[in-house]
DNA sequence: TGCAAATATAGACAGCGTCAAGATGCCTTG
DNA sequence: CAAGGCATCTTGACGCTGTCTATATTTGCA
């Protein structure tokens, strides 16, 4: 029984060009990251699970690295997708409060945790210290910290947030503890899952104070 | 040549049996982590460093997970003796201010920091996620965190903190914050080594402004 | 003295990332 | 329509990894 006569029978021929390759490696990756962690995630694996010899993801990838760095950079995309909607609903820079700052915390938090395969690449040390990650990647994520920190600058000019407020300190800080609640979730450290939205709710409680009377 | 000609001329004889083995695998693996990254370290390199055979490691630790453990609970120990001296030099609970606060968060980050190499382990998502950890590690870690709520709670009760913070949330959410940044920074995600203080000193002024009134 | 337990060793196996050489199909240019 | 370059996919090979098994050496206790 070869390989041509059950392609004959079945509706799926499996021609020699996979066609799609690369596209259907990255959502196989994210997949493996998700259902098995990252550390189990392999080049063969993968390739076996899409259907093809172990050496073909080479033709589209470097590198084990620049796969993982196109996964983290579609990460970025979603990210982006979900954050940059806090404002978009509501009017353009009128509405601030802590109501708005909860939602926010909970997006952030929210993603984080649901898309844990991908927060894990994209903010995880992994990539960031291994020096060949993407430019582009870099920029990405630069642009979208400068986003937040550019946001804060805007309420603070329309005298929605404390003049003392020094509005970099208060994006590194913030975002640290949006990144630390996230990495202590995903990795398992916290367990409660209950506990988020209260936890997400202190912390948001802690940001509004602060960006009210510093 | 042989090994005997070799050590007869020699101080050191180099016996067959080692004889502080597991101390100085546990240093050696602390070493090659720094030096390299958790990823570079492995039993065969591990095993080399110290000057025994391979699998000579295994039996001393069942596993590269158990070494990996053991290594992490060093860390813990590491960790108390510095961070429990927040208090130890002043009154008991007397002094609080946010002075102390700013001194509590740069011992945190600087321990972090300097010790990366452990910091990884014991609050990274490798050991936490991987069911495996040591029950003294879990206790060692768990018993970290009660210690620092129960503080805020004592600081509570003798009228330091206002009684609008529920000491639980408040140590959450200013733990991971203080989380975030040592994994920002030792990550490699924030570059900017002259901003730690500066960061460190934001982030002391909103805990304090939490604890003062929320 | 002798025997079990602790400790060290070499050998072997499957799995990993990735390089090199060869096979196959597609697309363009004549 | 033919030819041939190019992208793609394949098998083979190498050195590295964690760890199992079987064997050797040493220590310490009966």
């Amino acid at each position: 029984m070869s390989t041509s006569e059950i392609s004959a029978g079945a509706t799926e021929v499996k021609p020699y060009h996979h066609g799609d390759l690369r596209r259907q490696l990255l959502d196989a990756a994210a997949n493996l990251i998700r259902e098995e962690g990252e550390a189990a995630l392999s080049m063969r694996k993968l390739a076996l699970a899409v259907g093809v010899s172990r050496t073909a993801p080479y033709h589209h990838f470097s590198d084990k690295q620049a796969l993982l760095c196109a996964v983290a950079e579609e990460g970025f995309r979603r990210f982006r997708r979900i954050v940059t909607t806090r404002l978009d609903t509501s009017e353009p820079a009128a509405a601030i409060d802590e109501a708005a700052i909860r939602l926010f915390i909970r997006r952030y938090i929210d993603f984080a945790v649901s898309n844990a395969e991908y927060y894990d690449l994209m903010f995880g040390g992994h990539l960031w210290k291994s020096e060949q990650l993407t430019a582009s990647l870099k920029d990405e994520a630069y642009t979208s910290f400068k986003v937040y920190v550019d946001q804060i600058r805007c309420w603070q000019k329309a005298g929605l947030v404390s003049a003392t407020v020094d509005p970099l300190r208060y994006a590194q800080v913030s975002w640290s503890t949006l990144h630390g609640m996230s990495r202590l979730l995903i990795d398992g450290i916290y367990l409660d899952a209950e506990a988020v939205a209260a936890m997400s709710d202190a912390a948001a409680n802690m940001f509004w104070q602060q960006l009210q009377a510093a």
